[in-house]
RNA sequence: GGUCCGGUAGCUCAGUUGGAUAGAGCAACAGCCUUCUAAGCUGUGGGUCGUGGGUUCGAAUCCCGCCCGGAUCACCA
């Protein structure tokens, strides 16, 4: 149980017996005590003044009167106008600080599911590199893939990657035009760039020719339909859906070219899955049951043969499910893949990662799965997350202002070793172990930025101020960690006792009962990330956390206090700091060094 | 125009079912390393919480109007 609810039930049975009746949870509203009072939590007397009709302070001053007599464990009150601040007993948080140090993996539950949690994130197209934005989608999936599974689900984590369409002809057809046989090898670009060059080059090239059309007379409509380059690519992808055995050897060549790629900056952010999808499998999923719900009545056609759903009574508009020649779009698509992973997985809930600009989309979803019948329409979750931004706006890969993934991943990496050199803290270590402390180091501080801001919110990026290495950021968190692990290898140097049982006698100051506290939250934090599908309660948990250690070690000395109980009392606590700040950042997909 | 999201210090962001004098970091300035890692710690300055009403003991938080920004409303994905 928790410290919080803990006082929470005493003052609850202090109220019924004071008032002689039973008394609802929320009339009995428990809070962390501010900083500037002194006692661990405090409750609120004004929703009980009906039952005392007393003045607030009476009314405190009973109910903390009444505390103190019936356990033990609340070893005092105060009360400052209608706020009853209530101190617990060292002998209870020395019991919380030992029962932390006895569990394994405190704050971390084991899955006790069977219905997983299945969770769509990255899901890149194969016709350029990854950018900021996509590394945005990819830190929240892998993060909240962790705190799913850390707070007792079973997790499936998969990618759909999209890798037919129009879109990849266009860098195909460029490449055979102008590529010149140039292959990753021969040109030594990465292979997602390499083909994200020909992207760019494709558009160019049709620019190009529309302006050539324009000044032939033609309009602008006209001329975006009849460029020659893009009836080509549109042929290109005729074929491709007729299986021409030509276009499909250059797909699956210029496909494995990124997907060489995306592997690399996949490895560099630490994210796997338990399973790829690839479009070019299943978007011709989802046709038949669309024709069934047409037969059922629940979609209706048009004359010219489409078929669509009417949610004009759910307040939005018709939308097509079907074109007229047959073919599907995007949702008759998503429509299959779902009910085929609800009979692959059986899933509890089903979380799709996607930007903000696919609302409308999944709104939509949600209702026509709920209209076919399923039952399990409202497991589907919209991981909705805003759009990351430059001071200028909104990135633009015409104007090349879009930032790069490998690009960045490598800068930050660069600036923590500038920063490690001139630092000079990792002089004496061995070349290759100084590189992995670095690379932890310039991941964190991109991880952490990333993931300690809403996801909701639209984020801005500013390149030139570039990502903080101090303060609220990554790499502090890891500081604060590093220094605990020195400290816990002198103290076994210098052969101390680092565990053992903790007794009361031994928290000599108010930091030391702080420290125990936070870290006890710690459950709290982890099932409220979950609940709420947002890593950025953990982030701010960490950085909390380690700002109140960093200002412990500073005011107190660990390895030379003279008194031996205090001292085994500094340094468990250090111990099981260290350990959840360990799996906090975990959860955000970061990783902690022993030094840096 | 309809729907959804956001607006908190110069900048980037916290603020957990409504609670005490709205908090951090960055940037600026001033201090602290013969002492467990100074990527740290301490202090100073910086706010009509977009705006106007309402609800109540009490509102950044809830309700309504308005202003500003973003997303979306495709036979694109």
């Amino acid at each position: 149980m928790t410290a919080e609810k803990f006082v929470q039930e005493i003052a609850k049975s202090a109220a019924e017996k004071l008032y002689n009746q039973p008394i609802a949870d929320n009339l009995i509203q428990i809070q962390k005590t501010r900083k500037e009072f002194e006692g661990d939590y405090t409750m609120v007397a004004f929703p009980l003044l009906r039952l005392s009709r007393k003045s607030p302070e009476e009314t405190c001053k009973e109910i903390g009167e009444q505390m103190v007599a019936l356990n033990s464990q609340i070893q005092g009150y105060n009360v400052i106008k209608g706020f009853l601040n209530i101190t617990l007993s060292k002998s209870y948080w020395a019991n919380t600080l030992n029962f932390i140090a006895q569990t394994n993996e405190f704050g971390f539950i084991k899955p006790k599911t069977d219905k997983p949690v299945v969770i769509e994130f990255s899901s890149p197209n194969t016709n350029k590199p990854l950018h900021l934005g996509h590394i945005r989608n990819n830190l929240l999936g892998l993060s909240i893939s962790r705190i799913m599974e850390k707070s007792g689900k079973q997790v499936v984590k998969v990618n759909l990657v999209n890798d037919r369409g129009i879109h990849i002809c266009k860098s195909m057809l460029a490449w055979q035009k102008f590529g010149n046989g140039e292959t990753p090898e021969t040109s030594g670009k990465k292979g997602d760039h390499l083909v994200g060059d020909y992207y760019v080059k494709f558009d160019k090239e049709y620019k190009a020719q529309i302006e050539e059309l324009k000044a032939k007379g033609m309009s602008e409509d006209e001329a975006k339909v009849k460029a020659p380059i893009i009836q080509e690519a549109q042929e290109m992808l005729r074929r491709w859906e007729a299986k021409d055995p030509e276009v499909i050897e250059l797909w699956k060549t210029m496909n494995g070219w990124v997907y060489q790629g995306f592997d690399k900056t996949y490895a560099d952010l630490g994210i796997h899955f338990d399973k790829v999808y690839y479009e070019s499998e299943t978007y011709l999923l989802g046709k038949s049951v669309v024709m069934d719900g047409l037969n059922r009545g629940i979609f209706f056609k048009k004359e010219d043969g489409s078929v669509w759903v009417d949610l004009t009574s759910d307040g939005l508009d018709q939308k097509l499910l079907l074109r007229g020649d047959g073919t599907s779009v995007y949702i008759t698509q998503d429509i299959g893949t779902a009910i085929q992973r609800y009979n692959e997985f059986k899933f509890d809930e089903h979380i799709y990662v996607v930007g903000n600009e696919q609302e409308y989309h999944f709104q939509v979803l949600k209702l026509i799965m709920k209209k076919l019948g399923y039952d399990w329409s409202d497991a589907l979750f919209h991981l909705s997350y805003g759009m990351v931004q430059l001071p200028e706006g909104k990135m633009k890969s015409r104007e090349g202002t879009v930032v790069d993934a490998d690009d960045l991943i490598e800068e930050m990496i660069d600036t923590a070793r500038q920063m490690s050199e001139e630092l000079g803290k990792l002089d004496d270590v061995d070349h290759g172990v100084a590189s992995e402390v670095i690379r932890m180091v310039g991941l964190a501080a991109l991880k952490y930025f990333i993931l300690k801001v809403d996801p909701k919110k639209n984020m801005t990026f500013n390149p030139k101020e570039s990502i903080d290495f101090n303060g609220n950021t990554g790499p502090f968190i890891q500081y604060t960690h590093a220094r605990i692990k020195s400290v816990l290898s002198k103290a076994a140097e210098a052969g101390f006792q680092v565990k053992g049982i903790i007794k009361p006698e031994y928290i000599s100051n108010p930091k030391e009962l702080d420290l125990i506290q936070q870290i006890s939250q710690f459950p709290e934090i982890v099932q409220a990330a979950a609940e709420n599908h947002n890593p950025a309660l953990i982030a701010n948990y960490a950085y909390e956390l380690a700002k109140e250690y960093n200002q412990f070690y500073h005011d107190h000395t660990i390895l030379k206090e003279p008194d031996e109980g205090t001292r085994l009392l500094r340094l468990t606590l250090s111990d099981q700091v260290a350990d959840v700040i360990k799996r906090a950042m975990w959860l955000l997909g970061i990783e902690v060094p022993d030094r840096m």
